[in-house]
DNA sequence: GCCAGATCGTTATTGACAATAGCATTCCTG
DNA sequence: CAGGAATGCTATTGTCAATAACGATCTGGC
């Protein structure tokens, strides 16, 4: 019935990663953190100079989204925003907010063993890698029709979260 | 840099996953449908009995969800709601609709060749039957906490799209 | 025939994530 | 110092998904 769609890789692609998804919000939820802020929560652990447009570069997230995302993070405790500058700001974790990310590698590294694990060995090891073929190269966009794009970097559509 | 990233399971399932449904909008865009849209397009060609219900099963969108978007198909001519009975109605393709399925397919196919070309010989057929390992197995939710889940299928967390 | 339970389509609301446009401030460089 | 770039932010919109609730209809058991 649905072999229409499983042997699609599109289709297949975007029900694993939903599914995914599904599975990892719903194992950080248990710890009050989204996928996204955990993403954070991960990546700037042992740094003090992190800046919100660093972050949201590395993991592909719009400066605008950024915003709240930070915010959330720092009304629960588990981010402290410092003055580098006057314009900029690192974003640090505060001690509440390691342990928090320890919470969160410890679920996210057992996810992602589960995940593994579902796979057939012979199949296991090649998943990472074509994915990682899929994602980067952001197939000529030709123009965009924009005709300018002066400023802002003119990236791709992909986001972020750890996972 | 992004490393620490790049090999973890998820992130790169999550991204990759991403940057595709992305260049499939994009690509899909062009015919003036969505995703999700072009999904049930493909779906209930050359079949006239398929009812929202059903089709909401079958892609795993919501009853809810199927509304709004059957209501756009049938707005642009591409889809007819014929009655059942007094409950049920039958989706079926118009003319326009049988046109446009095929538009979509072509580009969803050839949006597929390019996806599958990426990757490199060696990995390539491992990426379906990897992801396909993923998607249907819920991990076992333990309970919902909900207690009975009488009526209503108890399914789980994806969604729909061709691709 | 009637009633209970299931199913169908629908409305409405909420959530997560992303994209865009625009703005004030600050930094950097010539 | 002036102009361009970067930073952080507000506000809005869009896509997709989940939930709750409702009226109506169908179905099976009696």
């Amino acid at each position: 019935m649905t072999d229409i769609l499983r042997h699609r890789p599109g289709y297949a692609l975007r029900r694993a990663a939903n599914a995914m998804m599904a599975e990892l919000a719903r194992r950080l939820g248990t710890i009050d953190l989204r996928i996204a802020e955990a993403s954070v929560l991960l990546l700037i652990d042992g740094r003090t100079d992190a800046t919100a447009s660093e972050i949201g570069r590395i993991l592909d997230i719009q400066r605008a989204n950024m915003v709240p995302l930070l915010n959330r993070l720092e009304e629960a405790g588990l981010i402290e925003r410092r003055p580098i500058d006057g314009k900029s700001q690192a974003v640090l974790l505060t001690g509440a907010g390691r342990a928090r990310r320890h919470e969160a590698d410890a679920i996210t590294t057992a996810f992602e063993e589960d995940l593994m694990a579902r796979i057939a060995p012979g199949h296991r090891d090649h998943l990472v890698p074509a994915l990682d073929a899929l994602w980067g190269e952001a197939p000529q966009h030709e123009d965009h029709s924009h005709g300018d794009h002066s400023h802002e970097d003119n990236s791709h559509e992909d986001n972020s979260h750890a996972g």
